[in-house]
Formats: C-alpha cells, sequence, structure tokens
DNA sequence: AGCACGCCGACT
DNA sequence: GTCGGCGTGCTC
C-alpha cells in the first residue's frame, strides 16, 4: 500500500529528476516472460496496477511482442520491481489463467530442460502443459446467483411480489450460489422473478468455470499385497530408506523378466501413499501394458491413468485432479513426468531402457533425466526398473551414483528358458527364401503337436520388404523419402514406413522403365502365410501396427491368445513386451539380424534388449519353454551373451566397446539436423554450421568433437534433404557452452531448418 | 519462430 | 516513381 502511494507522489512531481524516476521505476512491480519462441531470453514487463494482486508466476499472460507490438501469449515466470530498467519496459495487457498452471518446482522443472536440451523456455512451457488444459476444455462458464450486500435486511421489508420474495428466500437459505435451474425449481418460478430481482440490486450473479465431468467416487482397491520373496523385499527396503532419508537416490532395479518388479513398485507406492503423498508411475506406451494398469487399479483407491486416447477434456480433468492431491497415483506415458501432483512421494520408471522416453519433437528431453531431476527437486526416490538396463544407467552404478538392487530370479524359481542360437547361413530352407529355417520348423511341429503355443518374432511388418527391379538392380524408393517401399499384400500396396506414402506396386521399374519388380525379403505378412501353408490345422494370428488398426484389436487378439483358441501369434515388437502366457513353450526369432545392422552405435544394446524381452516371453508356466534364435552372425557378443542372459558380461563387454569408441554413455552427443527442398543448399548450410562450431570450438579451447557434415541415414523425408552433424563432448556443460556461442553465428538460410537434439537416440 | 524493415528488380 | 521479392536481425 505505502509503496502504491509513492508512487502517486512521484507522478505527480514533474519533471522527475533522473534518479527519482530510477527509483520510481525500481519500484514498479514487473513480471518476467517467456514466450513460446526459441530464444533463452526472459522479457520484462510493467505489471498494471489492477492486475499487482493477480499476477503469479506460472500464469500465462497476454503482453505486445516485438516491433509490431502483436499480442502474445507468454509465459509469467517470476514477478520483481523494475530493478535498473535497461530500457523502457512495455507493459503487460491480460492475464489469462485465474490459477498458476505451473508450481514454482514446475518452473524450476521446465527451466532445467530448456537449458538442457537446448531450446526456449516457453516452448518447453508449450509443450509440457496439455492442449486441454490451456484452453479449459470440457468446462463452461456458467452463471450463478447470491443475494447481494443490499438484500443483506429481513425480507419482508423489501416488499417484493410473491415470486421475487420465494427466490431471495431460496437463495439465502441455500448458503451458495445457485445457478439458474437451482433457482427456478426451489422458488417454483421462471427466470423473469430472477432478472427483476437482478435489476433491482439485491441478487448479483457470478461467473464460475464448471467442469463436465463429476468426481466419480472411486474404486476402492480390494486386492491385498502379495508376499515378497526375499530379494524383493530387500529391493523394498533401499527404496523405503530412501524415502526415510528425505533426499533424492536413484535406484535402479534390476530384475530378469517375471522377476516381480511391479510388486515392488507397488508396495514401495503402497508406503508413499501413506504419508499422504502420490506417485508417478511411467511406462514405455500406455496401450502395451494393460496388465500393469489392471494392477494398479486393484491395489489402489484412485489411479489416473494418462493414456495417448484421451479427449482434451478429459486429459484437463484428470490434470486437475491430480494438482488437488485426489490422486494418489498416475500412470501414464513420458509426458506424465510432468504431472501436477502437489507433493510427490516417489517416481517410478517401468522399462527404463524403451527409448519412448525420449520426445522426438522440441522439448527433446529424456523422461528418465526430467525425472531425475525432479526427483532431486522434491527430494524423493527415483526407482528405474529394468531386465536389460540402458548403459547410461548403468555406467552410474558402476560409479556409485545410483544404487543398485537387483532380483536375479524369477518368482517361483522358474528357471530362464534356454536359448539356443541357430546359424542359418546355410540352412537350405532359408536359402529357398523361406523365413522358418529347418530347426525352427522342426522345433515348431514338437511343441504344436504337444500342444504348447508359439510365438514368432519378426522386426519387419508387410510382405516383403523390398521391391527390387531384375534389370537395373535398383530398389523402388518412395518418392519423397529415401528408403525402400514395402510390398504389403492384404491390401496390395507399396508403403513407406516412414511418410506413409502409399501407391499401388509398380508393374515397371520406376527407375529404368523395365518390367519385372521382384519382391525381396521377408516381413510379418509374408511370415503369416508361410506359417498358415505348413501349418495348416494350427490357427495364428498376426499382430503389427497394420492388423492392429482397430481400437480394441489388440487385447481382442491377446484374449483370444489367452484362450488358447489361437495357437501361433506372430508379429512385430508389439508381441516382445509384457505378455505372460505360461503356456508358450516356444520362441522363435526369424532374424535377429535385423536390428544388429542398423548404423547406430547402440545396435548390439538393442539386439540384446530384444533378445532378452523377447526370450522373457516363454518359460512362465510349469511345461518350461525355450527359444530359437535364427541368426548369420552366430558368434555376435549381443547375441551370444543374450542366449546365456547374461546382462552383466553383456554391459562389461559393451561399455568397454563404447569406452575405446569414445561412445555414449561416455560422452554426450548433440545432434544437429538440417533440412531443406534443395540438396546443395542444405549440404552447404550444414557445412558452414560445422565451420561455425568449429572456429568456436577452437576459441574456446573446448575439447568437444564436431564430426560432419554428413547425409542423415535418411537422406529424403517428405521431401526434404537431410544433413547432420554431430557434436561429442566428454560433458554436457561444455556442450551448451559451445552451443550458446556458436549459435547466434550460424548463418539464417531461407528454405534450411534446423533442429537440435541433445542426447540423440534416433540417428535416423 | 514471427515479423518488420530494408534494399534490389519489373511494372504503371 | 512504387509494388513486392526475399535476405537480415530483433524481440523487454
Amino acid at each position: 500500500m505505502a509503496k502504491r502511494h509513492q508512487q502517486h507522489l512521484f507522478a505527480e512531481q514533474d519533471p522527475v529528476p533522473a534518479v527519482w524516476e530510477q527509483a520510481a521505476a525500481r519500484d514498479q512491480m514487473t513480471a518476467r516472460l517467456v514466450f513460446n519462441r526459441p530464444l533463452t531470453t526472459e522479457f520484462s514487463y510493467l505489471v498494471p496496477e489492477g492486475l499487482h494482486d493477480l499476477i503469479q508466476p506460472g500464469q500465462r499472460v497476454r503482453a505486445p511482442f516485438g516491433r509490431g507490438n502483436r499480442m502474445t501469449t507468454g509465459f509469467c515466470v517470476a514477478l520483481g520491481t523494475a530493478g535498473r530498467v535497461p530500457r523502457k519496459l512495455k507493459t503487460l495487457d491480460a492475464i489469462l489463467d485465474r490459477e498458476p498452471l505451473l508450481s514454482h518446482s514446475m518452473l524450476e522443472l521446465t527451466h532445467w530442460i530448456a537449458d538442457r536440451y537446448l531450446c526456449g523456455w516457453g516452448q518447453v512451457l508449450q509443450g509440457v502443459i496439455p492442449a486441454g488444459v490451456k484452453n479449459k476444455s470440457g468446462t463452461r462458464l456458467i452463471t450463478l446467483f447470491e443475494p447481494a450486500p443490499a438484500a443483506d435486511r429481513p425480507v419482508d421489508e423489501l416488499k417484493l411480489p410473491t415470486k421475487q420474495r420465494a427466490v431471495l428466500i431460496a437463495l439465502q437459505r441455500a448458503g451458495r450460489a445457485l445457478s439458474i435451474a437451482e433457482v427456478t425449481e426451489l422458488a417454483d418460478c421462471g427466470t423473469g422473478p430472477v432478472q427483476a430481482l437482478r435489476n433491482k440490486g439485491l441478487i448479483r450473479a457470478i461467473r464460475e468455470r464448471r467442469s463436465r465431468f463429476e468426481a466419480d467416487a472411486g474404486a476402492v482397491a480390494t486386492t491385498p499385497d502379495l508376499t515378497l520373496n526375499a530379494d524383493q523385499q530387500g529391493a523394498l527396503s533401499a527404496i523405503v530408506d530412501v524415502l526415510e532419508a528425505q533426499a533424492h537416490r536413484t535406484i535402479l532395479l534390476h530384475g530378469v523378466t517375471g522377476s516381480g518388479k511391479t510388486e515392488v513398485y507397488i508396495q514401495a507406492i503402497r508406503e508413499v501413499v501413506s504419508y499422504g503423498r502420490q506417485a508417478i508411475v511411467l511406462v514405455p506406451e500406455i496401450s502395451l501394458t494393460p496388465q500393469t494398469i489392471r494392477r494398479f487399479r486393484s491395489r489402489f483407491d484412485s489411479v489416473a491413468v494418462l493414456h495417448s486416447h484421451l479427449t482434451d477434456s478429459q486429459r484437463h480433468w484428470h490434470w486437475q485432479q491430480i494438482a488437488r492431491g485426489a490422486m494418489q497415483v498416475v500412470v501414464g506415458a513420458r509426458s506424465a513426468v510432468f504431472a501436477p501432483t502437489p507433493h510427490l512421494g516417489i517416481i517410478v520408471i517401468d522399462e527404463e531402457h524403451e527409448t519412448t522416453f525420449k520426445q522426438d519433437t522440441t522439448p527433446r528431453y529424456h523422461a528418465r533425466e526430467v525425472a531425475r531431476r525432479r526427483a532431486e527437486i522434491e527430494r524423493i526416490p527415483l526407482v528405474l526398473g529394468s531386465a536389460t538396463p540402458t548403459l547410461e544407467s548403468w555406467l552410474r552404478v558402476t560409479r556409485g551414483q545410483d544404487t543398485l538392487v537387483s532380483l536375479p530370479t524369477r518368482v517361483k524359481r522358474r528357471p530362464l528358458p534356454p536359448v539356443v542360437i541357430v546359424d542359418v547361413r546355410n540352412d537350405p530352407r532359408i536359402a529357398n527364401g523361406s523365413a522358418i529355417g529347418r530347426a525352427l520348423h522342426t522345433a515348431m511341429q514338437s511343441t504344436l503337436a504337444a500342444n504348447g503355443q508359439v510365438l514368432l518374432f519378426l522386426n519387419v511388418r508387410g510382405f516383403s520388404p523390398t521391391l527390387w527391379c531384375r534389370s537395373c538392380g535398383e530398389p523402388v524408393k518412395c518418392p519423397e523419402c529415401d528408403i525402400t517401399l514395402t510390398w504389403h499384400k492384404d491390401r496390395n500396396v507399396a508403403l513407406c514406413h516412414l511418410c506413409d506414402y502409399a501407391a499401388p506396386p509398380p508393374a515397371q521399374c520406376p527407375n529404368c522403365g523395365q518390367p519385372g519388380v521382384r519382391y525381396f525379403g521377408i516381413g510379418t505378412q509374408k511370415l503369416e502365410q508361410e506359417v498358415r501353408n505348413l501349418f495348416r490345422d494350427h490357427p495364428l494370428v498376426r499382430m503389427d501396427s497394420d492388423s492392429m488398426k482397430a481400437p480394441g484389436s489388440h487385447d481382442d487378439a491377446l484374449e483370444a491368445f489367452r484362450r488358447g483358441e489361437v495357437q501361433v501369434l506372430l508379429g512385430t515388437q508389439m508381441i516382445a513386451k509384457g505378455l505372460d502366457f505360461p503356456n508358450v513353450t516356444l520362441v522363435g526369432v526369424i532374424d535377429a539380424d535385423t536390428v544388429l545392422h542398423q548404423p547406430d552405435v547402440r545396435s548390439a544394446e538393442r539386439t540384446f534388449g530384444l533378445l532378452a524381452q523377447v526370450a522373457g516371453r516363454t518359460g512362465r508356466g510349469d511345461r518350461g519353454g525355450r527359444v530359437l534364435v535364427q541368426t548369420c552372425h552366430p558368434e555376435e557378443p549381443s547375441i551370444v551373451l543374450a542366449a546365456r542372459h547374461d546382462y552383466l558380461g553383456f554391459a562389461r563387454f559393451e561399455l568397454e566397446q563404447r569406452h575405446q569408441m569414445n561412445a555414449p554413455p561416455f560422452t554426450h552427443i548433440v545432434r544437429v539436423i538440417l533440412r531443406g527442398p534443395h540438396e546443395s543448399t542444405v549440404d552447404h548450410t550444414a557445412r558452414k554450421f560445422a565451420q561455425v562450431l568449429r572456429e568456436c570450438s577452437a576459441e574456446l579451447k573446448s575439447d568437444v568433437l564436431i564430426l560432419g557434415p554428413a547425409p542423415a541415414p535418411v537422406t529424403r523425408l517428405r521431401n526434404h534433404f537431410r544433413f547432420h552433424l554431430q557434436i561429442a563432448g566428454s560433458t554436457i556443460d561444455s556442450l551448451q557452452t559451445l552451443w550458446h556461442a556458436a549459435e547466434p553465428g550460424f548463418p539464417a538460410v531461407s528454405d534450411v531448418e534446423y533442429t537440435v537434439d541433445m542426447d540423440a537416440i534416433n540417428m535416423r
């Protein structure tokens, strides 16, 4: 109050000496804003008097921005007084949210993301708040009525007509504001008397935002906790220790498939919930883990499940429930790491190694790193669970930065299944173009004869993955991208798996015009046909993103398999995850080499992880199970060690390799991708970028390594040419320093766009 | 990222 | 003379 009075005094003295002017400016309330632009700068604005009591950090505001003073939405990230003013400040125009959308710790977290992933703070905020929250989906503005102060005396003194009198009495008795429908119902009248009272100033209208949803009573969890074995108990107490210490610690829960990690999460969360706190559980892709969700739902009273098929208004409703503290557990994919829990107690990331935790659009954050930072800020444990942890996580454990807890055995002491590596280089069936070699064929025969179920895994969808011209030898490529088209027999189209371009398979080669395009290689569709021919009497189902387009088809297929109506289940990555069917006694991996051959430092890690995951699908019942892996590289360490279920051996081997190559996790890599419609311009710009980076690096005496530019592995995508360069540094800090020094010097070339990806894991 | 400003060529 | 092409640089 005193402040405002002073301002008034100064305003009356005119002209004011410069020092006073500065002093006055210093006392002016300002807001620091960030905008949804790739800018690291914060912008100061004056807050008009009328908004002083309303503005809070975490709200969105509207402010004139840029030379044209266009009204732009920004986020208020801090408040202050003007201090030393660099220039004349503009005044912000309006506040867009009644309540802040982000708490103080969320602002801190998002700021850290902007810093770490080299993008604007405003971009992070824009990307992190769900659209439904921003546009208040699922709520509507309703008008409510309550008695005005003028009516604050005995009703009889007012001398009102009967209906108006009834309305006023109803409102006074209600003790809260009522909607028009409620008023007319209670007073048994139309809307006329209400309006009349309003005009007389005896009642007043207030506007309020109401949700379309009603809070549901909430199912009550009924299932009791299971008894933990000694290893699980050890893991649980390691987590509880961190909880009790009230300090952050990351715990890597390394448990083979089927070792009961979920039960450990649940009981740790039970502890957290008993303190009145909330838990966040991140899973790779919600639609693939219905079993996990069912388990959480049956064990806690209020579980919010944030899946990708929620509508905007459902998402908004959940967000508000979570912010109110009404949800004990939030289960969701990557973005659930931003759930606005008021009093978070633990974060769990299941299947920590999954690449879906890295967002592939700006802000390109990794949910694991964001969770780690959030857990640090909130001083709570982060639990990472995996049978095949990333080498990033494993290295931290070996360095003592994180705590390792192991669940080395499966529950009920079931052994891991024997894995047989089948060298198919000289297999006569394979040489004939079959997908299933001799050994796998025999194994399938005996398994099916014994009434067992078979799972066949192939990482390639479609029928024949490549279309080749017999005359010129060229593959038939997508006209807009750089990859070979895949023939999908069932729809009779040649499909680009990158941009979804679809066309009838060409009769002539688009390259040389000759007829005779041939199909080569094996996809899930062709595998399906082959299995149907080989085992006519055994029903099968194929699961890949083509056959599972219809909603619910995923669950239907799995249910048919569970009931045993289907004996053979074949598919892509999709069937490698989470399935738990005791009658699966044979798993066949059609081609272990598809992943191995990708030009990526993590290809061995992915191969190992994939085989471990697939192998985990069998041996879950009393009948045991076995795995056959077809490969042309039977000596490959990632395959050999996966067959032995030797994660430790693999981690040791692969870390040594990475160390020698100076590759992640020993270095961090920033990948810069440039793209544009003209190959030479993009190439040229990429060279200039590299030059600027090298000059900056030399000037800073930085030890980072600039690799490239080179055409990106997918050189052409949606008719744009793509080049990339990689910046490798031993610390994130050195990379950030170099980037911020170099960025202003990058040439702005029209037609060429660039993106920057810190700790990139998708190298395509 | 936007968007205004500015400096060049082809039109009334 | 001016309309509009796109390269340049700033945004409290």
